[in-house]
DNA sequence: TTTT
DNA sequence: TTTT
């Protein structure tokens, strides 16, 4: 009855920080930039500005990010849109909005023809999780269409 | 490294087809339909386009498609685009492009003050699957943001 | 190079906040409410977690909110995820995120061929803006594909 | 009323080709290769699935494929899928699934920082197009959140 | 504060 | 036909 997606393509600001729950369970966390062109309506000159995301990722997937992204990354991402409510130290509420991701892609595969070198920031293609698997597994060896 | 994303609303254009694989899953197709209105460049006049989707369900989510869709009913669907080639009885190749569906919603829920009489075409709300159900497996229960 | 992009389905909590700027374009925000169902990993049970969305619209998408959307209405939205900053009284930095919508769908309409009364919540199902009509702009009377 | 969207992230098969209508518009039409991998439940094998969509691209939206896309390229696509219905020339009816694109965003550039020679594909980040621009036309300027 |  |  409802949906609540957010998809992200940008690059990282940093590198990503992971910590562990009690559990062992991983989470990653990252800072997401994008940038959207406008023109200005006063001066009509083309601006920019960018909206820093802030991404986390969960258990199988937060290793892949862990693995495989640094600061530059370009990453396609797609979660929920999470707020969350918590107290400042005088009392105060203060809200925090992030993006739990669900899927992970890693950007920037070199096209055919290009031979750069490769202290390349992605070691592997891996990505998925518990999280994400799901959208691999549709029985595509059996389905009579 | 890709992304093959697809995302409909619309609306059933006739009950939906179950059929059984011979390990005994359900696949549920359906068509539906999603419009366009757009001003006609010569004439200038407001017209429609109809376009008409093929998208298939597996697994429990074909169950949930046949117990709680009819004609009419109004979803929201996430999947896959996928193209298969046949061949036609005079041997010449055919391409067929379908969605096959991770997600499904059902929408058109009431809004409140709303008492109109309930030979609604939802049951209930239930939605998710196999392949869908990562969506809600985030832990949020023990998530330190 | 890069995306930020929002897909949102839900109801109001409110009907919206219509204001205008000095320029006289209009400006409507609303509360947008999401629902994820999960099973909870310590008690087994399924619980709900409740997502609260502010979203904005601008311009004429403002006035298609303002006239066919009030509390309880089934949206469809889609835009960019923005977070601003602002001070709050003791001058500390604060943060706040909301979604700019750039594509509205009024949902939960009758199929074509019902001929239900119409004391409907949505007199038409105009969408659209100046910042969504793009997405009709294809010259579909003219491709030849 | 309904929503009819494809994200697709993948490489082109081959450089785009570009024609032109009598009008001088530019259609320039690209073939992007997305693939899944999944585990095979017979073998347990891990195997891979390569889907090829048909993208088209119109207007100043064509130009921008045109120059800076070629064989191998890695892009993001946004669009309506299309079903076009076609006679053979043995009369009968054939039909074609297209991609017809909204949006592009030209993906693998280097993130800031990074001071890598440029004889780089793409020339620019330029995207958007008379279809696009809508995205970046929200009055960031002078938006009182 | 919505919806089911 | 791409990419890894």
């Amino acid at each position: 009855m409802s949906v609540n997606k957010a998809i992200l393509v940008g690059n990282l600001g940093a590198d990503p920080e992971i910590r562990y729950m009690p559990s062992g369970d991983a989470i990653a966390s990252i800072r997401l930039a994008t940038t959207d062109r406008y023109r200005d309506k006063q001066s009509g000159e083309m601006k920019e500005i960018t909206e820093w995301h802030r991404v986390s990722f969960f258990g199988r997937l937060a290793e892949v990010v862990k693995e495989y992204t640094r600061k530059g990354s370009q990453v396609y991402v797609e979660g929920k849109i999470r707020t969350r409510k918590w107290q400042a130290q005088d009392g105060s509420d203060r809200y925090s909005t992030e993006i739990a991701a669900l899927t992970l892609q890693l950007l920037g595969g070199r096209p055919s023809g290009d031979r750069g070198d490769s202290r390349n920031e992605r070691g592997s293609q891996q990505t998925g999780s518990r999280h994400s698997m799901g959208e691999n597994e549709i029985p595509d060896d059996d389905i009579p269409f």
